[in-house]
DNA sequence: TACAAATTTATAATTATTACAAATATATAA
DNA sequence: TTATATATTTGTAATAATTATAAATTTGTA
């Protein structure tokens, strides 16, 4: 399914700017800031404006189109995968990778609350798969 | 043990701004933001500056005697209970509550990444037990 | 008591995000 | 097609949390 025919089904006026981010974030799996989707997005239309960005950005993540993620102190960044799965911040190489869970992981996540749950994240600081075996050298 | 001690162990020099903070942080179970220790501070220490709430915060956090929490976008927030739990930020009564977890759960975390694990926050954003209760009017 | 190191304070700077209003684009009805 | 109302985008200024910096103060030790 194309990223306009998404935004129709979500009851979002597909413009310009609205298909280019979402296009965008769907082609990335670095869980980008709106920064960098500016920066990535200026060349293509130069006229942007960083407000288009989070005006879309909060529009989307309201209307349940995508997820926002706080797993920075600072930045709040964007993932277009919106089911349930946990995130590592590589205190290495700085990166966000996906960690997904097995249907009874996720089962017990939502039993941690009684009441109606609008949003979960699972954020995990530590040190990736690929930079763990790096720091294992050959002797 | 006095918050004095728990300094003195991590080898922190207990100055009394450093004891008055983590005596505040300990009698609460609110999950303050630094602003917010600030203000119930300084009516005891007319002279303070905000700038040794947040150099105290990041120590301790640097430390590992209290954990931060980036379960709001803008605030961070600090809990003197570094066991592994979970937090709720409820949507209705804006507060943050905690969500205690069984030893199988907290391995379950522990086993979703292959390295080292510094930190790992789960954080539900939902309605609490109190407001649930609330909304379930009698008819 | 003197001196060096650590801590606190006050102010300015930084940075992500929001507020606001003007400009532009879009959709609808005459 | 044209006029008009509505929604969206843009640009600038404002806000707010946090950090940088350097002077002042406190602390520990010789």
């Amino acid at each position: 399914m194309s990223n306009k025919t998404l935004l129709i089904e979500h009851n979002i006026k597909p413009t310009i700017q609205r298909i280019l981010i979402l296009d965008y974030l769907s082609s990335v799996i670095s869980h980008p800031t709106a920064d960098e989707i500016y920066t990535a997005l200026v060349p293509k239309i130069p006229i942007l404006s960083r407000m288009t960005i989070y005006n879309t950005l909060n529009l989307l993540v309201e209307k349940g189109v995508i997820h926002s993620l706080n797993i920075e102190e600072k930045n709040t960044r964007y993932d277009f995968d919106i089911s349930p799965h946990a995130h590592l911040l590589c205190t290495k190489c700085h990166k966000v990778y996906d960690i997904f869970l097995k249907n009874e992981q996720i089962d017990f996540l939502k039993n941690l609350v009684e009441g109606e749950i609008f949003d979960f994240q699972i954020n995990i600081k530590g040190i990736c798969k690929k930079c763990n075996n790096l720091g294992k050298t050959s002797h």
